[in-house]
DNA sequence: GATACACTTGCAAGCGGTTGCAAAGGGCGG
DNA sequence: CCGCCCTTTGCAACCGCTTGCAAGTGTATC
C-alpha cells in the first residue's frame, strides 16, 4: 500500500505538503502540487478516505438501513438513494434489518463504522429505530415515515393520512359501497395513518392486515376474503395490491367488474401491461431528492431542529377500478 | 465521542489494557477485563473500527458492485448478500455502477474505503471490472458472470451455456419448432453464453436483443417481434420474459397456445399466480453462499489461485409452455 | 527460600492522515 | 538596500486504536 510518505519522499518534499495537495482550498505553491502530483500519479496513490476521517471526523458513509427487501418498490427507492448519495461525494452503507427488533445493535453497528448520517427508508420499521439513532447522536432523516408529531427526527413522506382519505374519495366517487382496508403489517405507523384516513371518509370499512409488504402476504390475505368480498379494496402498498388480484382472479373474479381495487406506491410495476393497478402514487424522486437535501443540511449543522417535508399524493388511474 | 482513552482513565487502567479487552485472544486478566467492560458500558463506549482497521489493515467492509436496479431478481439477490456479509460479520458498501463505464474509478474509490474485498453481482458488467478490481489487488468474487476461462478472478455462476442448451433441449421436446432468442444486453458474456448454448442444439434460432434486463426492455423488443414471431421464446432473463408475455398478450396472442416462453432465473415474480413463468432455475442462495464462501477463503489467502464454482440449473415448470 | 515460569501489564512506536504554528522565502514599495 | 507582509513549507502533535517488547507479578517447584 502507498502512502503520504512514499509520496513525499519521491517528490521530495514534507508529508504535509503532499497532504495539503490533497485537501481542497489548503496552500500549496503550484510548483510543489505538480511535484506531488506526478508523484502520486507515478506510485498510484490515493489518499485513505478512513485515516482521514480520524483527523475531519468526517467519513462519507452513510448507512442506508431497511428492512423491506421483499418489496420491489424498494430496488427503485436504492436505485435512487445510492445514485443520489453517489453524486453528493457519499457512500450508501447497506444496512438490512429484516428480523431485527433491537434498535441498540443496530445504533453500535452505525456508530463503530462512523457513519455521518443515516437514511432509514422504510414505512414498517419501528420509529424506535429512527428515535435511536437521532439520539445516539446520529444525523437520521427517515423516509417514508409518519409525517405528524413525536418525530424528533427529519421526515420526508406522504401525508398517509390524506392517502388514506384520497383512496376512500375515489372508491366511492366510483359507487362502490361495501368498502375493505387490505393493510401491511398491523404495528406500523404508515398503516395505522392510512387507514385512519380511509375511515375518516368511508363509514364501516372491513380490514384486515398482511403480515409483510410482500406478494406472498397481498395473496394470502386476500384469500381469506374470498368467502364474502368486499366491492373494493384498498390496499396498503402496491405489491400488497398485486398478490390480492392474483388471489381474486385465481378464484375466478374479475377486476374490476366483481372486485375493485387501488394500491398505493405507484411502482414501476404497477404500471406494467397485464398488472395494471390503479394506485396512488408517492412521488419516490421527490421524496428520495429532500432526503437526501435535509441530510446534506444535518451533516452541515448537526443541531439543526428536526423537519418534516410532506409531499403530495396523487391518484394515477389504471384499470382495477371502474370508471 | 468517547474513545479508548476515556474508558482507560475511568478504569485506572492504561489504554493497551482497554484495546486488549475488546481484541479477542488478548491477555487480560479477568479482574481487569471486568473492570475495563464496566467503564466502557457506563460510557457507552464502542471501539472505532474505521481507526482499528489503519492498525489491523482489516475493514470488514466489502464492496457490493452491481448495475442492475430494474431488475427486481436483484433485490432478492441484495437480500441474501446483505444478510451473509451481516452473520459473517461483514459490511457491505453497495456501489452502483448504473451508467458508469470505467474501471479505474470505481477501483479508486473501493481503495479509497479500504474495502477488504469486493463481490461483482451482475451478469451485464464488462469483465474489465472484475478484472480491474482483482489486478488492483482487491479480493474480488464474481457472481453470476461467465465460467469458462479468462477470468482470472472468482467466479460462481451456473453454466450458462448448459442453460442454453436446457432452453433448447426443453422447447423441442415440447414440440416448439421455430425458436427464437430473446436475449439481454447483446455485449453482455452472460448472453453470448446462453445463445451458445441455445444454438449448439437448436439449429437456426432468431434472435433479438433487449438493451437491458428490465420489463420495458422485453416488452419493447417482444414488440417488434409481433410482426411475425417464433413458435416459442427463449429468454435470457425472467423480467426480459414478463415483459415479452406482457407484449404478446397485450396483442390478443395467447400463451402457450399461439407462443411459448421460457424464461432464467426464477425469481420469485416468476412464480406470481398471474404469471406462471416456465423457467430455468438459477439456484441464488447456493450462489451466494459460494460466493461468500470463497470470499471469506480469499479473505484469509489473499494469493490464493482463482476458483470458479458451477451452479446446477434446472427447469421450473409452469404455465408458459405447452406440455 | 530461591529459581523458573507463565501470565499481565504498561510503554512507546506506529497505522495514514490533518493541522496549528512558526520559520523560511519572495516580492514589493520606499 | 532595507523592512514589511503575504505565501509556502516543515515540524510535531494528534485522531483512535494495536502490538512488540520488556518489566512486573504471582505461583509452583525443588
Amino acid at each position: 500500500m502507498v502512502s503520504l510518505k512514499h509520496v513525499a519522499e519521491r517528490a521530495g518534499v514534507s508529508r504535509s505538503a503532499v497532504s495539503r495537495t490533497f485537501t481542497e482550498g489548503a496552500s500549496v505553491a503550484p510548483a510543489t502540487r505538480a511535484r506531488v502530483l506526478e508523484a502520486a500519479e507515478a506510485l498510484g496513490y490515493r489518499p485513505n478516505l478512513l485515516a482521514r476521517s480520524l483527523t475531519t471526523r468526517t467519513t462519507g458513509l452513510i448507512g442506508l438501513v431497511s428492512n423491506n427487501f421483499r418489496n420491489p418498490a424498494f430496488l427503485e427507492i436504492f436505485d435512487l438513494f445510492t445514485r443520489g448519495l453517489q453524486e453528493r461525494g457519499l457512500r450508501p452503507l447497506l444496512v438490512n434489518l429484516t428480523d431485527e427488533v433491537d434498535p441498540a445493535r443496530s445504533v453500535g453497528l452505525l456508530r463503530q463504522y462512523s457513519v455521518d448520517g443515516v437514511i432509514v427508508a422504510s414505512s414498517t420499521l419501528p420509529t424506535a429505530f429512527a428515535r435511536a439513532f437521532r439520539e445516539a447522536g446520529l444525523p437520521t432523516v427517515l423516509a417514508f415515515g409518519r409525517v405528524a408529531g413525536e418525530a424528533g427526527v427529519d421526515v420526508a413522506a406522504i401525508d398517509n393520512v390524506a392517502a388514506g382519505r384520497l383512496a376512500a374519495e375515489v372508491l366511492l366517487a366510483r359507487g362502490y359501497r361495501r368498502l375493505a382496508f387490505l393493510g401491511g403489517p398491523e404495528g406500523a405507523t404508515t398503516t395505522k395513518d392510512r387507514l385512519a384516513g380511509f375511515r375518516e371518509v368511508a363509514k364501516d370499512v372491513h380490514c384486515r392486515f398482511a403480515s409483510a409488504y410482500s406478494f406472498d402476504a397481498g395473496r394470502d390475505a386476500m384469500r381469506a376474503e374470498l368467502g364474502d368480498p368486499a366491492e373494493a379494496y384498498f390496499c396498503g402498498d402496491d405489491v400488497l395490491a398485486i398478490g390480492a388480484l392474483a388471489a381474486v382472479r385465481g378464484a375466478g373474479l374479475s377486476v374490476p367488474a366483481d372486485v375493485g381495487f387501488i394500491g398505493l406506491n405507484d411502482m414501476a410495476m404497477a404500471g406494467w401491461e397485464g398488472i395494471g393497478l390503479t394506485t396512488i402514487r408517492q412521488p419516490f424522486g421527490e421524496i428520495v431528492a429532500g432526503v437526501l437535501d435535509m441530510l446534506g443540511d444535518l451533516l452541515v449543522t448537526p443541531g439543526k431542529a428536526p423537519e418534516v417535508r410532506v409531499y403530495p399524493c396523487a391518484l394515477v388511474e389504471r384499470d382495477t377500478l371502474r370508471r
